[in-house]
DNA sequence: GCCGTTTTCGGCCCGACTGTTTTCAGTCG
């Protein structure tokens, strides 16, 4: 039993981080505990594990001090390093390096000028016009701060969607162990999939009556209060501010709780009609026809009394799905290759062998390795040496045949003239490349458009990469013109990512009927910077489901030789 | 704080943008 999960201590060592940064530290030491929060992120599996088998400490960038810290965090939940600075820093200046636009040298001289160390103090101050008056400070930065704590505090109501899973099957666990629970499915955003959640729901299936459980729930740990309640429902809110909705339902209505907990509002509002048109009435927490309850045991007991085939979650969204039919939805098992991974080539955290293995065990066929292209310094770009040395390895493996076929990839940055990254001679050399932008955001949506396009005018450019550059609640998607993207992308050949990654989830679910409808291809890349990222690729196929895509829409479900045939037809 | 085919010290990624200035510091990816 473990104190910490990763992303807690990856959270500590991001806090340790900033803490020391707004302390004015070495920025190589700052730098230092921030690499190790990603390292943490990217170890696989459990890391009191990781600890045990000393795999932790032989991990890229995990030294004895940090070691200390990850090891006290794992075993008490504590970092004796990370109290004492939370003494010596206010909370408030960590909540103000948040704002975009805003680094510890312009804190500093907030604090240091105007003595604010918290977000309603700066807001005022943004305000009044004393932020504006301090030297190398204006109108514009003023107004530039107040839109980022606007934007800070309406992101606060939403969590990614991988954060709300984790949380969520955490919960589903702890509300299990009570007694006279049955089952808990996780319902609501969560369950259709949505690229971020604000309203989680809990449903509890119980044998006795709702009341007798939820009286129960405030000893969960981590529940600070129940923050409203009817006859089967409660809210509980969390000590860190997030709430989750708990429904209470006998099994025998489980189908209908279930429908009504997972949603969404039109949905549930095109299914009350339907049933309203059938002589039913779906008001409450069960089905009635007329006075005589209607069992509905089962999410599929509901929907066929209404003459409806089961609705899968992902698509239950703006009531039209009703009166289409149902698709057949891609699965995780579909998936034959997995392609857009960084290694420790660039700026991943697992090697390369390491990342291939762990394919193997997921049952990949093939593995697309695309590691950055040499634009991208920042994140350890390729030099050709690197890139032939990276080839060799590959063929090594592959040689070897031991594990899923490797296919020597790259994720070129798009230049800012729509050129690749690299001359046409080492471009023909890749199996296949993925192009992206990295920088440069700024362009006019025509420009951006254009850079795009001359990139697919390259035989050389496989996939767009995460086509619209957002990074969810956190930075808006660059200007571009889907659809001129999305006909061009057609006419090439070239298909178009859906990222995985749940920071991005881009393209964004809402257009990938269009883009098919256009004749453009679809691969998911996980965006893997490490075996952890791995399991990126189950919320690209969420995205895709909620797309109603299948599996002939996706290129990565075809062989490893078809992908390939679908790469070289630009060549020829 | 971490790292090492320059290994116990001295380096660690760098170019572009923004808003302020009028030549550049601070921030970001």
């Amino acid at each position: 039993m473990t104190t910490m999960d990763r992303t807690g201590v990856a959270r500590a060592l991001e806090q340790i981080a900033s803490y020391l940064e707004l302390q004015g530290e070495n920025a190589f030491r700052v730098r230092a505990f921030k690499a190790a929060a990603k390292t943490v992120q990217g170890i696989p599996g459990d890391l009191a594990g990781a600890l045990r088998d000393g795999s932790l400490a032989e991990a890229k960038g995990i030294g004895p001090a940090i070691l200390q810290v990850i090891t006290e965090l794992v075993t008490t939940g504590r970092s004796v390093v990370l109290e004492q600075l939370r003494t010596e820093v206010p909370a408030g200046l960590l909540e103000m390096l948040e704002i975009s636009g805003l680094g510890v040298a312009k804190i500093r001289q907030i604090r240091d000028a105007l003595g604010i160390d918290n977000l309603p103090e700066l807001e005022a101050a943004a305000r009044d016009g004393r932020l504006a008056a301090l030297p190398r400070f204006g109108a514009r930065t003023a107004e530039n701060i107040l839109k980022g704590i606007a934007f800070l505090r309406q992101a606060s109501e939403w969590r990614l969607s991988h954060h709300a899973h984790d949380e969520s099957a955490a919960l589903c666990e702890a509300l299990l162990r009570l007694p006279h629970v049955l089952a808990a499915h996780v319902a609501g955003e969560v369950r259709r999939r949505l690229e971020v959640v604000r309203d989680m729901v809990i449903v509890l299936v119980a044998d006795v009556p709702p009341n007798e459980l939820l009286r129960q729930l405030e000893a969960i740990p981590g529940v600070k209060e129940i923050a409203g309640e009817d006859e089967r429902r409660a809210t509980l809110r969390f000590a860190g501010g997030g709430t989750v909705q708990v429904m209470v339902t006998p099994p025998q209505n489980l189908g209908t709780v279930l429908v009504q907990a997972t949603g969404s509002q039109a949905h549930l509002a095109a299914l009350a009609a339907r049933a309203t048109a059938k002589g039913f009435n779906l008001a409450g927490a069960a089905l009635w026809e007329g006075s005589r309850f209607v069992a509905t045991p089962t999410e599929e007991s509901l929907y066929a009394a209404l003459a409806l085939p089961w609705m899968p979650p992902e698509l239950r969204e703006d009531g039209g799905e009703l009166d289409r039919p149902v698709p057949e939805l891609v699965e995780g098992r579909d998936l034959r290759g997995f392609l857009h991974c960084h290694t420790t080539y660039s700026d991943g955290t697992s090697s390369l062998t390491d990342l291939t293995e762990a394919c193997r065990l997921e049952g990949y066929e093939y593995v697309g390795i695309t590691d950055h292209s040499r634009a991208a310094a920042y994140a350890g770009g390729l030099s050709p040496d690197s890139i032939r040395a990276q080839w060799a390895e590959i063929d090594e493996l592959n040689r070897r045949g031991t594990g899923p076929r490797l296919l020597k990839g790259i994720e070129s940055d798009i230049l800012v003239d729509g050129a690749l990254d690299y001359p046409d001679d080492i471009l023909a050399g890749f199996d296949f490349i993925i192009g992206s932008i990295h920088s440069r955001f700024n362009l006019s949506e025509a420009e951006m458009t254009e850079r795009v396009c001359r990139a697919m005018a390259s035989p050389y450019l496989t996939i767009i990469g995460h086509p619209t550059g957002r990074l969810l609640l956190s930075r808006e998607a660059y200007r571009i013109d889907l659809d001129r993207i999305f006909s061009a992308a057609a006419a090439h050949g070239v298909a178009i990512e859906i990222n995985a990654d749940p920071h991005r989830l881009d393209l964004d679910w809402r257009v990938l009927a269009r883009a098919r409808a256009m004749g453009v291809m679809i691969s998911i890349g996980a965006d893997a910077h490490s075996v952890a990222g791995i399991a990126n690729m189950s919320y690209g196929v969420g995205v895709a489901r909620k797309g109603g895509l299948g599996r002939d829409d996706l290129l990565n479900c075809r062989s490893a030789e078809d992908f390939l045939a679908f790469a070289r037809a630009r060549r020829s």
